[in-house]
DNA sequence: TGAAATTTTTCCGATAGGGCAAACTCACCG
DNA sequence: CGGTGAGTTTGCCCTATCGGAAAAATTTCA
């Protein structure tokens, strides 16, 4: 993972110290607290102070790490949507902006183990169950989204604020795996199936979303 | 407004009464307030209090209509999600999911009076300096999305749990009135931008998101 | 090791979220 | 018309949350 010359951003982990190390710890104890509790007792049962108990840390603790006990809940396990944009900016090198992004996340569910997926599997399930659970999810799929855009903006030589472009390519990426996972969730397929349906969706989006065949009322193609 | 056979849900405005009305006028009361009052004041100073004071109703019945402040700021102005179905489902008898939205989006606008153009522009300017207010927009989105995906699982006979066409579709749709709305908002245009711009947006999706002319890095075409 | 920087905790007041029952308003029927 | 019941609004109140401020604890580094 050699790093280039300059980063835009100062890219703030300067040195994985100790402190760092810890913070990622509790940040991370916090979140299983919170995901396990809310499978086990259900998300209105919880409360920051039960889960901070668990985490053992202060409840005001809790809050300088997360906003919400929906949030710590979402967190468990996630990636950080910047984790996307160094594999998506290799990716552009080899193919046009929705061919890169559906290597990227094919890969990405690839390359998770079974364990993650597991996870995945859960989350999805409570996220489907408790709608502030889906709003959160919504919104760090939204950070995914923005980081996408800014590398489809900056890639294109488009400007984000009077093209659309990158608006469109980033939430069909974003869109797409949306989709497979529901789908993929909604059934007891591996992983296989998962990333043949990323594939699938993305393909979709490249072909301009063909109407499928035996469609019911309207004119002819797309 | 006649009532054909039968409706799957019972569909809950069965008589605008006088209760039903003096309801609405309370809903937007309250949203009303809750909008001027960040606008003047910003979303941070502004108290479920101060917003009950305004609308004249008491911070309990604040709390009847609305869960958060953010909630009815957002509300303000804006349209029920279901409100698009019928028209979507009268346009898919002319034309594919993709068009059939495009008209859907494109009359939307067009038949906006110029002061709800300006009501929208605001709330945009709010939305993006309040990430709070984004997440409650985004799920508001997500709940047109809903509505929409609903009906092209209906149209085309597809399942939404085990076909990901109408999670595609639907989610094309709206992200492409998202683009189209960011774009328009951040220049100084006119209702027929906005409408080209939806326009463009929803071509683009049906075209495959053809990849830019002048593109950095990428091989070929999509 | 000792001082500086950072994180965690304690303390605590301001708000929010709702359950519950009383007061009130509207719709409808003799 | 006046009564009555369904539907709304309000007051009361208790629990949970949000964060500011400063003390206490921990890590870093010279």
């Amino acid at each position: 993972m050699t790093m280039s010359a300059e980063e835009t951003t100062p890219n703030d982990s300067p040195a994985p110290g100790l402190r760092e190390l810890k913070k990622q710890m509790t940040r991370d104890g916090i979140a299983a607290a919170a995901f396990q509790l809310t499978l086990e007792k259900g998300l209105d049962h919880v409360t920051i102070e039960e889960i901070s108990r668990i985490a053992i840390v202060s409840p005001r603790t809790f809050s300088n790490y997360f906003s919400s006990k929906e949030e710590a809940v979402v967190s468990a396990g996630a990636q950080e949507p910047e984790q996307f944009v160094p594999t998506f900016r290799e990716a552009l090198q080899e193919a046009p902006p929705l061919q890169a992004l559906r290597e990227v996340f094919s890969d990405f569910f690839m390359n998770r183990t079974d364990e993650q997926l597991d996870h995945i599997r859960e989350m999805l399930a409570l996220v489907e169950q408790y709608p502030s659970l889906l709003d959160v999810q919504t919104a760090r799929f939204g950070n995914i989204e923005a980081e996408l855009r800014a590398v489809v903006a900056e890639h294109t030589g488009t400007d984000a604020e009077t093209d659309m472009y990158p608006w469109l390519v980033a939430s069909a990426g974003v869109a797409g795996i949306k989709a497979a996972l529901r789908v993929w969730g909604s059934a007891d397929d591996g992983r296989d199936r998962l990333v043949k349906l990323v594939h699938e969706a993305l393909n979709l989006f490249s072909e301009g979303l063909p109407v499928p065949a035996g469609a019911g009322g309207g004119a002819g193609r797309a």
